[in-house]
Order: structure tokens, then sequence, then C-alpha cells
DNA sequence: GAGCACTGC
């Protein structure tokens, strides 16, 4: 449970619950609650372990525990208040003496991760076993049962189960946790809850939150109650550069050997902004204390981000090194990180902190439909969050490497919410799902801009989730099941009729998961050979399906991977996306099949089975030898990881990535004549910006009024 | 001829 800074937010329903006042009566129920002596488990009525005491007393020592009387009495006299979820455990017992009445209490996390961990402290926590009183639910793994009566689960998982029941009626309490971060799913869920809270009187919600956007919360949620729990953090002084810094790497790693220097023993998290810089950064930051000589400590420098193997990330763990002599200069551990420490991985015995004040951030331009990653300077929130992971086991530093000015100046204070930098079809698409029709009067706490839900239902309609008046159609409803974006879950659904089910499940896995493809610095050559044989000339989306082949046909063997490039956990996931996509293909009666591997339509079905869900992906290659995208008309440029021998004329690209230049990647060659025949009503003139693919398309519309015209006399 | 912030269903 996050006990740290935090201040939460309980948020209930402004209706009254007559039930709730007739038990007002009943606070002796409450206060034993909170003081169950007893060598019995109240959960299961199984004796207590050692083990229980053990984690009870470490328990008491929490700020919130001291609370715990309090808010029970809040509670009490509110009707209302309720904090941590065993608290509301024990509110809830005492509300509902009918034990024969069900009912849950779910509590979301935006991480799978914290998820199963918190469950499992809860679980510990109360000596239950986890999956039975206490239990979680992520993707792929349901870890819960018809006993259990607290639930975590992450907040895409619940949106999930809203989709089913639209009213969650299964649960007496929702706790939202993490509500700062803002997640696309939370504030998706924010709106949904608060129109569910009007039908559901007895439902109650909370939310929880760590930072000062409380009062935002409480306004959005019509003034419900705040409550504060202390934080445990331990100081941290901040420092800020007197001059911004030109080039914050090279400050980062100026800083860095700084403290090396001058600062007592401690260890350092650096916060950069992408694998390639940290690699970069790593190299310099151990170079340039070697070349200080023996005269100061030994480091430690390690890299954290993502993508790293688990392996690697697990040093982040490792200690210090020692000192290289009895009584010589203390070691130190340098991590150089992105992101992920300052939100989903927490290390302990950071003392020091340096933060360049910048991070790679989405963002989304409706105009040209692309999602892309910038490098931006982050939020004061985010600033702040940083700078107290300096501070979890002894007073700490933090070094901003910007000015105390421009942080006061030109931060903003929070981070934008997901929902205003995401491409919302996907979202759109579940809200529809949910019964939500009028989005623009949908209750968004910041509503997305009106550009990006018109280009959602755009984009929904030409597929066909959508009809004309924005209702959903069967296919949308089918499409909202898939737990990929609308053009995947169309692609999916359309290729029975191109009889390359089996395929395109295949490719939608694989598009589904990291980079299957291994290329380290010290064999980048054989890795790019090991690649090439797999290329299949007409396109990357084919290539990766070759590559699906070969590692089930090399019977999933990881040493198989490793010699041919590949990312054997990678592959793993694919295989378990792969298989919920089958389960979800034969809910629906979807066909598994395929087309005769030696027949000549094989690649060719499967090229217009995707092209039928991605028409308005494609790029077309201009005289002039560069490519345009069809419609948006930007200039972009084959991904130079493209496995294509020639500059098809026609292509569908599965991703837009703006870096050094505009570039699409993962590409296949399709052909112009199978655009007029999958998706005329998008690849309609009369509504075409002018260009050399209308005139192109124009001839292609000729020709097929031609052949059938002909076709027509013939008969 | 370049990269993959982080999540989630």
């Amino acid at each position: 449970m996050g006990t740290e800074r935090k201040r939460k937010v309980s948020l209930f329903d402004v209706m009254e619950d007559p039930s709730l006042s007739a038990k007002n009566t009943k606070s002796n129920g409450l206060g034993a609650a909170a003081g169950v002596s007893d060598l019995i488990n109240k959960w299961n009525g199984k004796a207590y372990s050692q083990r229980y005491f053990e984690i009870l007393e470490k328990r008491k020592d929490l700020p919130v525990w001291l609370q715990k009387d309090e808010f029970l009495r809040t509670l009490h006299s509110n009707q209302t208040l309720i904090l941590i979820p065993q608290f509301v455990l024990d509110a809830v017992v005492a509300e509902n003496t009918d034990t024969r009445k069900k009912w849950l209490i779910g509590c979301t996390q935006p991480r799978r991760v914290a998820a199963m961990s918190v469950s499992r402290r809860v679980a510990d926590e109360m000596d239950v076993t986890i999956g039975e009183e206490v239990g979680y639910s992520i993707r792929f793994e349901d870890c819960s049962s018809s006993r259990t009566m607290l639930k975590y689960l992450t907040d895409g998982m619940l949106l999930r189960e809203a989709m089913a029941d639209p009213l969650l009626e299964r649960y007496k309490v929702i706790i939202l946790d993490e509500a700062h971060e803002r997640t696309l799913a939370t504030d998706v869920l924010f709106g949904l809850l608060k129109e569910v809270l009007r039908n559901r009187p007895d439902l109650k919600l909370v939310v929880m939150s760590a930072t000062l956007e409380a009062e935002k919360f409480q306004e959005y949620f019509s003034g419900a109650p705040l409550m504060k729990v202390p934080g445990r953090l331990h100081p941290v002084e901040i420092f800020y550069t007197p001059e911004p810094e030109r080039d914050y790497l090279e400050a980062a790693i100026r800083t860095v050997v700084q403290i090396h220097l001058c600062e007592p023993p401690g260890d350092v998290l650096v916060f950069l902004t992408g694998e390639e810089e940290i690699e970069d950064a790593c190299r310099k930051i151990n170079k340039e204390v070697s070349n200080l000589g023996d005269q100061v400590g030994p480091i430690k420098v390690v890299p954290l981000y993502s993508t790293l193997p688990p392996a690697m990330q697990q040093k982040i763990f490792d200690p210090a090194p020692e000192p290289l002599t009895e009584g010589g200069p203390a070691g130190r551990k340098i991590v150089v990180s992105t992101n992920i420490a300052e939100t989903s991985l927490t290390i302990d015995g950071i003392v020091y902190v340096i933060d360049p004040g910048f991070a790679k951030q989405k963002v989304y331009n409706p105009r040209i439909r692309v999602e892309s990653l910038l490098v931006s300077p982050i939020s004061k929130a985010s600033a702040h969050q940083r700078s107290g992971r300096a501070g979890r086991t002894r007073p700490g530093k933090c070094f901003r490497l910007y000015t105390e000015r421009s942080f006061n100046n030109d931060l903003q204070p929070q981070t934008y919410p997901e929902i205003l930098r995401s491409n919302l079809a996907n979202t759109v698409l579940a809200l529809k799902k949910l019964g939500i029709d009028d989005l623009v009067h949908f209750d968004f706490m910041d509503p997305p801009a009106p550009e990006t839900l018109m280009r959602a239902l755009e984009v929904l309609n030409y597929l066909g989730a959508l009809d004309d008046e924005g209702n959903l159609t069967r296919t949308g409803e089918i499409m909202s099941e898939f737990p990929l974006d609308p053009q995947m879950s169309k692609m999916l659904i359309v290729s029975p009729e191109f009889n390359c089910s089996n395929e395109i499940l295949s490719v939608s896995a694989m598009l589904s998961v990291p980079n299957c493809f291994v290329r380290p610095r010290e064999a980048q050559k054989a890795a790019d050979e090991a690649k090439a044989r797999f290329g299949h000339i007409d396109g990357d989306h084919l290539t990766l399906l070759n590559v699906y082949h070969a590692y089930k046909q090399n019977n999933e063997d990881p040493n198989w991977c490793f010699e041919n490039f590949v990312n054997n956990r990678a592959m793993k996931s694919a295989d378990n996306v792969r298989q919920q996509l089958v389960r979800i293909m034969s809910r629906f009666n979807l066909r598994m099949c395929s087309t005769d591997f030696n027949s000549r339509d094989y690649y060719v079905n499967i090229r217009k089975a995707m092209l039928s869900g991605y028409f308005m992906q494609v790029a077309h290659l201009e005289r002039t030898g560069h490519y345009l995208t069809v419609k948006d008309n930007q200039v972009v440029h084959l991904h130079p990881s493209n496995c294509l021998d020639h500059k098809p004329e026609w292509v569908i690209y599965n991703e837009y990535v703006l870096t050094t230049r505009n570039f699409i990647r993962t590409v296949t060659d399709i052909r112009g004549d199978w655009l007029v025949d999958v998706a005329p009503h998008y690849y309609d003139l009369s509504n075409f910006p002018n260009c050399e693919a209308k005139r192109v398309l124009e001839k292609l519309y000729k020709k097929r009024e031609k052949e059938k015209d002909e076709s027509k006399s013939r008969r």
C-alpha cells in the first residue's frame, strides 16, 4: 500500500444510503474490528499464523495505523468515509451483517505488478491465502474466486469488466488507487463511475491520490470529503543550477562526477529519456570516473529501462561496490534510468537524484492521426516525484539541472493526463460499448479536444464499427471485445473471409508485443544477417509471420531464439496474446482457417485482409521518389529497419514514428486496385485531396469500370 | 540507414 507522501481522497456518492444510517447505532461493531485480539482469523476462521503477528507489529508502525480508529469513527459519523482496503473490509463487514449476501471490494492499480504485489501483501497482512479472501485479476491471470472479498485489478481490467457488467453490480466498493497518475483507463473510469453512482446509491467509491490535485478530484465528485495521510519520506534538499544548462546530458554526467567526488556515500539516480541516451551516459560516466584514478571510490553504473531483460534490471538492487582497499573511499552505485524509476520501480538506498527535467512523452496530433514520442519538459508534479526518490531511506539531495526560475515559471503544474495526449479511437469504441452514446456531453474530468473525438468517430465509422448515426454496429461490438486497436480488430474479424485468420492472428500477436529482433551492439552485423533470413520481400508484416512460424517449427526453443537473434520473451508473449485472441475469435464463431501454403493466393489473401483493417494507413510512392501518406499527404520515409527489396508503389504501414525524420515502420507492399476493392468508401475520389495518388486511383477506377462493362457484355 | 518513455485490455 502506498503510504508515502500521499493525500487520499475518499469520495462517495452524494446520495444518502438509508441502510447506513440504520446501522449507526452499531458503532461497537466498528470499534471491535480495529481491536481484534483473538487468535482466530475472522476472515477465514483459521488460527492466525506466526507470520501474521510479525507483520502486524510492523503495520502498527505505519502512520496510517494511528488513524484507523479515527477513520472508522469518521465513517461512523459521516456515513461515507473509509480508507485503506483492509479498513474498508472491516467497515463493510460491520455494515453488512447478513453474511449470505455477496459483496466485493475492487481496488484498481495502473500496473499489473502492483496489482499482484499489493494483493499478496494484503493477503499476508490478513493472514489469508492469496486468491481466496483476497485476490487479484490482471490480463492473462485471474487469481480470485467466489470467496474473494477484496480484489486488486488493473484499471484496464475493471474497464473490461464494466463492458460486460455496466453497473459493476458485483462491487460494493470501488477504490481507484494512484488516481493522480491519470492513466487513460482511470480517466474513463472516473466518468463512467460518476454515472454508475447515480444509478447505484449502494455503491461506494474511494479515490486515492498522491498529489495536490486532490481538490480537483473533490470538485469533480461534487465535494466528496478529503482525508490526508502523512507521508513517511525523509527530507530532500533541492538544488537548482544558477544558469540554464545547454546540454543536459553533459551536465548530468558532470553532476554525477561531482557527487562522487564531493558528497558522502550514498547511491545516485539519474533520470534520462531513453535507451540509447542511457547506454551512452553509462559509458561516459565509467570513462570519466576511471580517469580520476584510484583517489575516488569504485562505482557501479547500472542502466535501467523497460526493454532491458529482467536479469539486467535486477542489477539495480545490487549493493554499491566495496572500497578498493580497506578504509579506502566508499563505492557508489549509479542508476541511470528512464521514467520507469519515477513510478513503476522503487530503488531503496538512493540518496542523490539528478533530474535534468526531461522525459519522452506521448503526444497526439489529431490532424494527421499520429501518436509520437517527443522529448519534452516534465511537470512540477513529476519533478517532485523524482526528488522524492532521494528520500526513501534517509535525508537526500536532488540536483535539478534547470534554474529555480524555470521550475517556477516554465514547468506546468501537472503532466497532461494521457487522455489529452492519445488517439482515442479505441477509447471511444469502449465508451460506445459501455453505453455512452453522447460523447460530447460525457463528463470527462479533462475533456479531450473535440477534434480528437471527431477523428476517433470518423475512424470507427470508416471501419464499420459505428453507423452514420454514431451507433455501435454488430461489427463494432465484436471489435470492442478485442484487446487491440480498432484497425487490428477489424482485420482479424474479416480475416476468415480471406481464408487466412490463422495467419492474421499470428501477425496481430507479433504486432502486439515488443520488437522481436535483438540487435546487440557487439554483434550488429550477425544480427542483421539473422534477421535477413526471415525477410519476406513483400514486407515486414510477412517477415513477422515468418519469424512466428519458425519459432513454432523450432518448438519454441529458447536456444533457437538466442542463435537467431530473436527475443524469446517477445515470442512467448506473442504466443500468449495469440491464445487470448483465439479464444475471443471462437467466442464469436469466427472461423480459424488458412489458404493452402502452396497456393499463389496464400500471401495475397493475407495482404488483402491486412488492408481491410489498415486502409487508412497507406502511403503512395510519388514520382519524386518519396512517399506521401494517402489523404493526409504527409511526406514519409520507409524506416530503415524494413526488409523490402524494392520500393513498392503502395504500402500499408503499422506505425508512423517521428524521430530524425518522418518514418513509417513495419510496411508491406499492397496493390492499388485492392484499395478500390477493399475500401471503396474510404477511397471515394469525390472526397479526396488533389494529388498524384488520386490520379492513379482515378485510372484504377476507370479500369475497373471497363472490366465490369466487358464482363457484362460477355454475359 | 535508425531505434524503444511508460502502461493497459
